[in-house]
DNA sequence: TATTGTTATACTCTATAACTATA
DNA sequence: TATAGTTATAGAGTATAACAATA
């Protein structure tokens, strides 16, 4: 009887001993010490800022979208999108065809405040980068597509 | 006049350029969709779970670093705190020397729930390392340290 | 007198239920 | 009749202020 030599998760977890776990822990810490290095955005709550995030990232989202992105019920958001509104941060619009559904999205104002907010993040890890040796950074750089494949799976 | 050749921050920032950026989205991206990665822990709020995961992570706290490391104030902690003692999820003991300070630690109770939540997590991140090449997962496993050592610059 | 933590109270945020407008 | 969103009300969660115990 032949042996199989198609490559099972066990077996790789095996020879990958480990990986997933430091792999874990180290990208859990680094986007909590990136999380913490925030300024302007400090008087939003999570969710608010939350909200910003997901519509720098996604576009134009309705409220139920919204709703069901951030998982909280829709009269929920409704008074967050309200809040941000006040604040001058989000833009309500109909939707076209139906009269129903509430377009939101950033104002110029709110897409300045979300780039402030990479712009700190981006450059605290870059002094932290220049720390490193040039190989380090090459791997990082080989890292951070494959990261990003990881988070899409 | 010599040109000063001790690399700075912009020079590095320009060499690797985009490297702060796309690391940054990636191991956040990657990050969320761990934290969406949860089940057993579903009946505890934000808080509740990150009082478990600071308490693993740093062993046993008083009260007053707990509020600082959550960053709440001392009331809304000790209410957090009897919550989970309700639950069987954490331990109150005195300081010793010290009558006015309550230390905090884990439940044995705890510890099965994080270290569930945490097998949870690398059951489905090893799934998809799986579908990398050997190549690939070997720059994950020379990525990992770097992360962690640049979360704790 | 200063510090750690708790209790009492008010405020904020979220959820559920009922309602309006549109499909 | 079903769906998207809002309004009204009740329920958690947090903060501020006042207090008790210890240093």
């Amino acid at each position: 009887m032949l042996k199989d030599v198609t490559p099972n998760t066990a077996e790789i977890a095996r020879t990958d001993a480990g990986l997933a776990s430091t792999l874990r822990v180290s990208v859990m810490r680094l986007a909590r010490r990136l999380r913490n290095e925030r300024d302007a955005e400090d008087d939003l709550t999570p969710n608010q800022l939350a909200v910003l995030g997901t519509l720098a990232r996604c576009g134009a989202l309705t409220i139920g979208e919204l709703a069901g992105a951030e998982k909280v019920q829709p009269p929920s958001m409704t008074r967050i999108v309200n809040c941000l509104v006040d604040k001058g941060l989000l833009q309500r619009r109909p939707h076209p065809g139906d009269k129903r559904v509430v377009v939101v999205s950033l104002t110029d104002e709110a897409r300045a405040v979300v780039l402030e907010s990479r712009r700190r993040k981006e450059a605290w890890l870059n002094k932290q980068l220049s720390e490193l040796s040039l190989a380090e950074r090459r791997i990082l750089r080989d890292a951070a597509p494959l990261l990003e494949r990881l988070s899409q799976a």
